[in-house]
DNA sequence: AAGTATAGTTGCATTATTAAACCAATAACC
DNA sequence: GGTTATTGGTTTAATAATGCAACTATACTT
């Protein structure tokens, strides 16, 4: 598995990456998030070859993304549930579908939708706010080495 | 390369990660947003093979995220720039470095930040809102099939 | 106890990635 | 105008990651 380069050690993106950035992981959380657990789960899912999903459950349980729990209602089996650490990664997944739904259905409308649970309604677009709340676009933005 | 499973062909996750899910990507975006054009700069900055920045960049420009243009300042090599659809990654960049800076330097702080270009002062946290203005997390929403 | 489903592991074939050499087209120098 | 260095790749061969299918072990069902 790649690591990030040393150059780019210091980078969060890099970093977050360096956790999640692989082909299968994103997905197996989203799947998370919407409510899986089980690695039959899982793998029926995404259909992916098993031993990957071994190697990658065991990456996001050592990443403290996932908590491999030994059973939740009463079976024997464990059951993979996201951390604090994991759910705080829903921004990404949103921000991944709304370029997605935006981008990634030429011609066709996306049939599926993420809406708040009590209204029904559909949710608003992230958006980056500066700290006196004006919108920033990424031309706005500057990256900068902290004292 | 990956191509996702035909259960997920209607997820905008798993077409979003179709384009920009794999190791380099992303972190090629990235530099395109920090201000990176040319192949050597790319090639410089992320220490990848340069095979495959060619068929990153490749990628890219026809997931129409860059664009291969011919020449800026007059130099007669190409310049690999962001489209519309590409600067619209830029949340997505947003949320993986804030994820990254929360929760993938145990111990140390991270040293670079995104600020504001104006003020100096260092962005909001991206936050998922409903339609009403109400902070979301992800157990108050859910995914619903459009009608 | 026998049969079945779950959750993996193992071995082998396929594919992706890397590192390094190679090449063509500028650009810089003299 | 010819030589040399740099840029932007391509090709090739080795290495690493991934997928597929068969296998094992444990738990559940009857």
């Amino acid at each position: 598995m790649r690591r990030t380069s040393l150059d780019d050690a210091d980078c969060p993106v890099a970093r977050a990456l360096d956790a999640v950035g692989d082909w299968w992981s994103l997905l197996i959380v989203r799947d998370a998030f919407f409510g899986l657990r089980r690695f039959g789960e899982f793998q029926k899912s995404l259909g992916m070859a098993r031993n990957i999903l071994t190697v990658r459950l065991r990456g996001l349980v050592e990443s403290g993304i996932l908590d491999a729990v030994p059973a939740a209602d009463g079976g024997a089996y464990k059951e993979y549930v996201l951390t604090a650490k994991g759910r705080d990664l829903f921004p990404v997944l949103v921000a991944l579908r709304q370029w997605g739904e935006a981008h990634q259905f030429p011609g066709e409308a996306c049939r599926i939708e993420l809406v708040d649970r009590d209204k029904g309604a559909p949710v608003q677009p992230l958006e980056l706010r500066a700290a006196d709340g004006r919108r920033l676009a990424g031309a706005d933005t500057l990256i900068r080495t902290r004292a």
